[in-house]
DNA sequence: TCTGTTATTGAGTGATCGTTCAAGTTATAA
DNA sequence: TTATAACTTGAACGATCACTCAATAACAGA
């Protein structure tokens, strides 16, 4: 028919990804947009119909891009409560990460905190999201809970919860500039906690 | 020698705590402080130097009160960790208190997060505070574990970066749209996460 | 090669950003 | 009363904001 797309839609979004993770929504202009993705407005504006509508799909990628995260501590490990345990572990370590990553924060948090009060959109999309990844991370409970890895007094909406905070607490005091073995040892205090939950053998 | 201040710096300070605190600082705009502080852009100008400088002032105003508000915690409870368990439980009420606060989460992390990669001087500012608080944690656990409330094998320096990011997650969960009993079930979870470094008495 | 379709370009839109400052106002000191 | 110092005012500044659109370029099918 006619002209080919100069641009990968993935790519452009990953590439958003990394602008907005690091510099929230507020703090990232179109100019800054536009150079980052290597695009000229129309073609963005073509292509995600605002900067609004970019930023939604940011972060639905990025939620995306944290699942398979989690999925990959959880599939290796010996049971699912050590799979957990080494997530957390994993997201309080800073040094051994080949990539860099644009922010140590989760970005859904950043989100959700930024835009609370100031785009209501954007907050219940994080919210959204949120609500998602405490639904995973119940059911995961739950699938532990049935293997007997956990207590069966475990009330595992609230694990679930209590989980969900712990992540967004490591992942928010990455953010301040500790040394690395001071985040780790955090690491280590929080993955502890889940040991309270579990049988014993 | 000359004319009256019409506006008192604390009060005007207040008001700016409340609409950073709500907004942040990339979302809050000059027009919009000069309606919520009733100034002039000339006299906010003169009185605080900046947009800059107005919020730095008023982040260090709400750290203050931030202390403040653990001390009414601390002070009538029977115990250190009594106090501290009932500050984190408190944290997690949206339903009870009489004034409604502009926003859930901690003005410090939100400030953390938006300004880490956009604003370098404000993120070194929350840092130092952060900084400071867990110092005050660790002071308060110290003496409690001098008075035997804690296992003698405590860290004191590791719980209080624990007990800070507890503080943390629950103040950013609070921002989620949860029900009031999920939150407070959170607060509770994470209160007696504190247990287990009790002394058993 | 010509035609039709779609993608890209980038100068330009009005609005709003943080900030300035000359002018006006209100007090005190002489 | 007068002079002077302190404070307030608000129009206006250049820069930047998110966004638009007519012009141009690059492909496909005939």
């Amino acid at each position: 028919m006619a002209r080919h797309a100069r641009y990968d839609r993935q790519t452009a979004l990953a590439k958003a990804v990394a602008l907005f993770w690091e510099r929230g929504y507020h703090g990232s202009s179109m100019k800054q947009i536009e150079q980052a993705l290597d695009m000229r407005p129309g073609s963005i504006y073509a292509t995600f119909g605002s900067k609004d509508g970019l930023f939604s799909e940011a972060l639905a990628a990025y939620a995306e891009q944290g699942s398979q995260e989690l999925k990959t501590y959880l599939d290796p490990a010996e049971s699912i409560v050590d799979g957990l345990e080494a997530y957390l572990r994993g997201i309080a370590l800073t040094g051994n990460q080949a990539q860099a990553k644009p922010s140590r924060a989760c970005m859904i948090v950043k989100t959700l905190l930024e835009s609370s009060n100031t785009h209501p959109a954007l907050a219940e999309q994080a919210n959204r999201i949120l609500a998602s990844i405490q639904q995973t991370l119940c059911s995961t409970l739950e699938t532990a809970k049935a293997r007997g890895e956990l207590l069966a007094s475990t009330d595992c909406h609230r694990l679930a919860r209590l989980l969900q905070a712990q992540i967004v607490a490591i992942r928010s005091m990455a953010e301040r500039n500790l040394a690395q073995d001071e985040l780790s040892d955090l690491g280590d205090d929080v993955a502890s906690i889940l040991e309270s939950y579990r049988t014993r053998h």
